[in-house]
DNA sequence: TTTTTTCTTGCATAAATTGGCATATATTAT
DNA sequence: ATAATATATGCCAATTTATGCAAGAAAAAA
């Protein structure tokens, strides 16, 4: 049999089960493991499929992150690289959705082994990307505009945790009023990570700062870890001193 | 004999059996090797057919894997229009992951009102996309290459549900063993989704008729109505007629 | 953890390819 | 017609490719 045509029929398989193992494969085709899996390597090469520890998948099942601009994208990269720097190995993550959660994504350490839960779709979708990090979604009725799971599974689940550590998205941020959201369903979600939660990091791109909304999450008083694009030392964040024990 | 008869019967031989090996032709043209191969090298350069390594393969033959977007998708299209004509107001709807589904979900209606309950992170971002369905996520650990959730998790959760119907995306499926998959953790969430549902429809495009894989989901009896994307009246469906109620 | 499975790497063998060369055949020029 | 040239074919040795095997590394499973 000519390599060309195992690899014919194996494109076939893969893409009919989208899944399959080497071992059936080298079976089925009447070769060795070895060869199988060197045509898979070529193939996924070529990238007609994704190979797999023990098989290959194929790659219309994989999702395509279609990376699209991001708002204040620099800020936001600023903030992912100072919260990354707060990650230890074998640590436990709450993140909430928003951009900058998806920018600190990217900034990600692609070996450190880490565990996250969050209630983003868009946020875990990312983080399938890192075969080093656990992914727990937080499941429950999900919101259409903003990807993200809202309602009283999605608190009763959080109410069973305790992370090291969660990065908080910002959706208003006030000295006076504290945290603040348009939407009353994610006020509850972030209110009961805040409490799944050791530590609370607010990653805030500094032109949210001194803007309020409607409904509140919670006190300055409740975050930890204020983490801007600005200097630690800059003059906008004075106010916000008194309340925060750390900022950078 | 002339080169160019030669190269006739070659093109006929190649197009005829969609790839011959370098030796046979020799042979059965009574010359040797080097001129076969002289002349499957000329008819490669004039792109009349591709040379391999040891033979030959006919272009159309390669040019069907360049169909990369989705496999059988015709086929999944016609799978998807029949188990929307299942659908009904304000059902709750349970639906496991995989390309057909993915499909299925693209030929939703854009206003009957609907619930979609699913383990898997692809489906319900392409959910979201219609205001008129309430989409809950079925939370758990995520796998990274399936981008489906599994685990405890989730199985606990699918054990409070009782919903409408199920759309089970098919992994082998066979008269005999009924449905397998090569997950086992798929399995598992699977037989859980079954439990949860009324009724259980099984999309299945025919290849992956009569295969079977390591672990057991079910056996046919459990599946309430077949979807392939053939006639129901087909003789390939015939072995599963005596098992399952309703095909089309 | 330990055990099992899969991966990688290097090696050995067989088959296929390449390029050079020689011969035979066909074509062209004289 | 003959010589010169070009084309086609077959043969051979050196090289490359394809494949299977086996031992240690790495990853997954128990």
């Amino acid at each position: 049999m000519l390599k060309e045509e195992r690899h014919k029929l194996i494109l076939g398989e893969v893409n009919l089960h989208n899944r399959v193992l080497l071992s059936d494969l080298g079976e089925n085709l009447n070769v060795s493991i070895d060869t199988v899996r060197r045509d898979v390597k070529e193939l996924d090469a070529d990238r007609k499929l994704k190979k797999v520890h023990g098989g290959a998948i194929a790659t219309g099942f994989l999702a395509s992150n279609g990376q699209q601009a991001v708002f204040l994208q620099n800020e936001k990269q600023k903030i992912a690289e100072k919260a990354v720097s707060l990650l230890k190995e074998g640590q436990v993550i709450l993140m909430s959705g928003g951009t900058t959660n998806l920018e600190v994504v990217r900034f990600f350490p692609r070996k450190t082994p880490l565990t996250v839960l969050t209630p983003s779709l868009q946020v875990a979708t990312e983080l399938l990307n890192y075969q080093n990090i656990e992914v727990i979604f937080l499941g429950g009725r999900l919101d259409h505009e903003s990807k993200f799971a809202i309602g009283g599974t999605v608190i009763h689940t959080l109410s069973q945790i305790k992370a090291d550590i969660c990065f908080l998205g910002t959706g208003y941020l006030d000295p006076e009023f504290g945290l603040t959201e348009i939407d009353w369903e994610v006020v509850q979600v972030k209110r009961a990570m805040i409490t799944a939660s050791k530590k609370v990091a607010l990653l805030c791109v500094s032109n949210k700062l001194f803007s309020t909304q409607r409904y509140k999450t919670c006190d300055l008083a409740s975050v930890d870890i204020l983490i801007t694009e600005l200097d630690p030392d800059s003059k906008k964040l004075d106010p916000f001193k008194q309340d925060i024990e750390t900022i950078i």
